[in-house]
DNA sequence: CCTTGACTTGAAGTTGACTTCAACTTTTAG
DNA sequence: CTAAAAGTTGAAGTCAACTTCAAGTCAAGG
């Protein structure tokens, strides 16, 4: 497969691709002339990148994941921990939503007037400053999907 | 109250009030010399600020929900979109965490080897590469809490 | 043969939300 | 009074993950 066919099977733009193998999270199999060969192999590479990213991972880390050699070999606590992280911020994120829902919801014309808003705002300014979650990122922003 | 006030209170660092006011996300009320002096209702726009950034808001969107000019006026239906989306969000995050947990405790020597990592990468490989949500934020990294 | 289009490269640019810096002014403690 | 501590400014730097650019190489079709 050569570049332009990883990018439409996966999505994955060709700059990423080539962005990913300079940073070492994948390889080419060889060149056909200059143009970079993929073996199949790298559609699920690109999928567990995918996922790690989706986990909140950094490129760096999803690379010590499959880095070794070949394969991915895992790092089970790094995995456990990242659910654990995941979990709390799922749990932030669902207070942050009813607080939406309610702020979107609640009659009074000022917010300032509702004692609910104003105590989403407290907890807000409790929990939300003092949450040490690193900076996850959710989605691969993909501008050209 | 001046700016060092508002940085313990908040755990919002100076440089951050600042830039915000730069922004004309708070307002101080004046100077004491050449000092700001803000009103403690900074602290409530500041949670508001923090609560919105969690939820996902970029600063200018934030911005637009408190503008006017003194009080918070609400972009409801923002807010149910912001919180639809936060949802949505969620659920991917659940389903990433539990393929986390799965792929943490998964006795299989070689993932490569295990069906159940298999169709978690297939799902990411689906779900994942075609996700639109935008670039939300989680939480607001802090450096120096 | 020669243009077109797909690929190559390294380097530089982008985005958002800040932080850091240098140079300076003020306030405050001793 | 004086020196340190805290505040001020605008400009520039940082970070991650890419994207875009300029300039070049190459295979194939007309």
């Amino acid at each position: 497969m050569d570049i332009a066919e990883v990018a439409k099977r996966t999505g994955v733009p060709a700059s990423t691709l080539r962005y990913y193998e300079k940073r070492g999270l994948i390889h080419s199999v060889g060149r056909d002339g200059l143009r970079r060969r993929f073996a199949p192999g790298v559609l699920d590479q690109l999928a567990l990148i995918a996922l790690g990213q989706a986990a909140g991972l950094s490129l760096d880390e999803v690379h010590a994941m499959l880095s070794p050699d070949g394969e991915p070999n895992i790092d089970r606590q790094l995995l456990s921990a990242k659910a654990d992280e995941i979990d709390a911020l799922i749990k932030r994120l669902r207070a942050v939503s009813n607080g939406l829902r309610h702020a979107a919801a609640c009659p009074a014309p000022s917010h300032a007037a509702c004692p609910s808003f104003q105590k989403l705002l407290k907890a807000a300014a409790q929990g939300i400053f003092n949450t040490q979650a690193e900076p996850t990122r959710k989605a691969p922003r993909r501008t050209r999907a």
